[in-house]
RNA sequence: GGCGGCAUAGCCAAGUGGUAAGGCAGAGGACUGCAAAUCCUUUAUUCCCCAGUUCGAAUCUGGGUGCCGCCUCCA
């Protein structure tokens, strides 16, 4: 079966089939490195993440690309504002960006260019555009001439007229047409610059990505995706710049998540509804982040609040609940053979990861994928005990851990030790319940809660947790 | 004006023709020395409203109401 994807330009839901055999081409648009990053922007970069580990898991071999935005109009503010250089500014914020995305589970991708690093590629695009008649210069300035290129609005699918008619942008002299947009910026004073055949300049915002696209990856691509506010004017600006240039599609499948709202309005600086994601992180689990993200369809809206996070917070811990609980009765199982029943239940198992496969075969539906993962922990806690076989055991707790890592979800918590100090508390606790002297071990049980440790008296021995 | 999205229990949320997933919260019960964890039962005769198509609709069609977004820098 082949996995199906939404593609923005078609509007529906087409089957997947990357332009050379298992090899997938993504590029992702990253973020502009004048701050930290926000909670909006982290829905995107980590569902695509998330994407990515689905397609690797199913056997892909993705290339991933994620730009670096270290050169516009908001680097060269911040960094006036900061008193520092944009260089230095880019330098620090990519430093924040990695340590955010870190946090969050986002893997790296396999290239992470930066716009000022591919400075002569964007000239050289930028001349053949002019050459092909796709551009114009006036005075120092380029822009891309958007009645040349006859498809454009094919993404957001507006017509050219429509868009002129609705155009709210001040009309440029220099620009032949409203919607013309700028290729290179003619140099203003004290702004970093680079020489081309133009002058001392800048490039212009949406050719970046067209150019570390087709560097990186080739002059067809299979997915280009990124948030929402993209599709207009920033990826319709993309396709026209690189199919103009190229005579070649550009991304075969265009992918678009929804807004992140604040109590169903849109985050935004004005109205004061901002979050970073390190401000969420730093006061909850950035796996419950995830949890949450990924709860919900990735193509509908969703609302953040603190209160949705706990709540997400507390299925996380549900989920490693059953985790740790498997990792107990592993160490305390026998291996054993095989009985029916337990063949019954590794069939099981298989049926569930069947199930996952195929919801999210279509088009990643991660609420159905998080879905299978709180059923398999129900069948787990009902179905497997102390006299289960290891084997049947390790292959639930494997299944879990692989179908979570899939979503990049209860990755984090691995094997935690403890002082020996604790470790003779606990033992002299039991020692205490042997002899029924509950007071005492109650009374330890509240001293170690006081240090972080939460004791559970199981049928099969003690087990405890850090919190 | 053009284009588009959404409306499912107290909360979050999946489900695009076959009789309402999953999570959180709540109630009752089991287990436990007590807890915790876990399990069982329970919480939408019903999916914004009206009409229609159909043997059958949350899902399709028409109409209505409400909310939101894009068309301008923005993930």
């Amino acid at each position: 079966m082949l996995m199906k994807i939404y593609n923005t330009l078609t509007r529906k839901k087409e089957e997947f089939k990357p332009l050379e055999g298992k090899k997938v081409r993504m590029y992702v648009c990253g973020p502009t490195v004048y701050n930290y990053f926000h909670i909006g922007n982290a829905r995107a970069f980590l569902v695509f993440d998330a994407f990515r580990r689905y397609l690797e898991y199913r056997g892909y071999e993705v290339t991933y690309v994620q730009n670096f935005t270290d050169i516009d109009d908001k680097m060269i503010k911040r960094a006036e504002k900061e008193g520092i250089t944009v260089k230095e500014l880019a330098d620090r914020f990519i430093q924040e960006y990695f340590k955010d995305a870190d946090a969050l589970g986002i893997k790296r991708a396999d290239y992470h260019p930066r716009a000022t690093e591919v400075i002569l590629d964007i000239i050289e695009m930028i001349k053949t555009l002019m050459d092909k008649g796709y551009a114009y210069e006036v005075d120092g300035d380029v822009y891309f001439k958007t009645r040349k290129f006859k498809e454009y609005g094919k993404l957001s699918h507006q017509n050219l007229e429509e868009l002129e008619a609705g155009a709210r942008i001040k009309v440029e002299d220099k620009k032949q047409n409203p919607m013309d947009f700028a290729l290179w910026k003619k140099k203003k004073p004290g702004e970093p610059s680079w020489l081309s055949p133009w002058g001392e300049g800048r490039p212009g915002w949406h050719i970046e990505c067209s150019v570390m696209a087709r560097k990186f990856l080739g002059d067809t691509i299979d997915i280009h995706a990124g948030g929402p506010d993209l599709i207009f004017p920033h990826h319709e600006n993309e396709i026209a710049q690189s199919e103009g240039a190229t005579g070649k599609p550009f991304a075969r499948y265009w992918m678009h998540i929804g807004y992140l709202n604040i109590n169903d309005e849109k985050m935004s600086k004005s109205l004061g509804n901002f979050y970073t994601a390190r401000e969420v992180i730093q006061k909850h689990d950035p796996e419950a982040v995830r949890l949450f993200l990924l709860s919900a369809h990735y193509r509908n809206p969703i609302n953040f609040s603190y209160e949705l996070i706990q709540q997400a917070e507390k299925g996380l811990e549900r989920l490693y609940n059953a985790l740790e609980n498997l990792k107990h009765l592993e160490s305390v199982a026998e291996e054993r053979e095989l009985t029916p029943q337990d063949k019954q239940l590794l069939n099981k198992f298989n049926a569930y990861k069947e199930e996952f496969i195929k919801v999210m075969d279509d088009d990643f539906n991660t609420a159905d994928g998080v879905a299978v993962l709180f059923e398999l922990v129900k069948e787990f806690n009902t179905n497997i005990d102390e006299k289960a076989s290891r084997k049947v055991i390790t292959a639930a707790k494997n299944l879990l851990l692989e179908l979570g890592g899939v979503l990049g979800i209860i990755q984090q918590r691995g094997e935690e030790k403890l002082e020996e100090e604790i470790e003779k508390l606990i033992k002299k606790r039991e020692e205490a319940r042997q002899n029924k002297n509950w007071e005492l071990a109650d009374r330890i049980r509240d001293e170690l809660k006081e240090k972080g440790i939460i004791l559970e008296d199981t049928p099969h021995g003690t087990r405890w947790k850090k919190i």
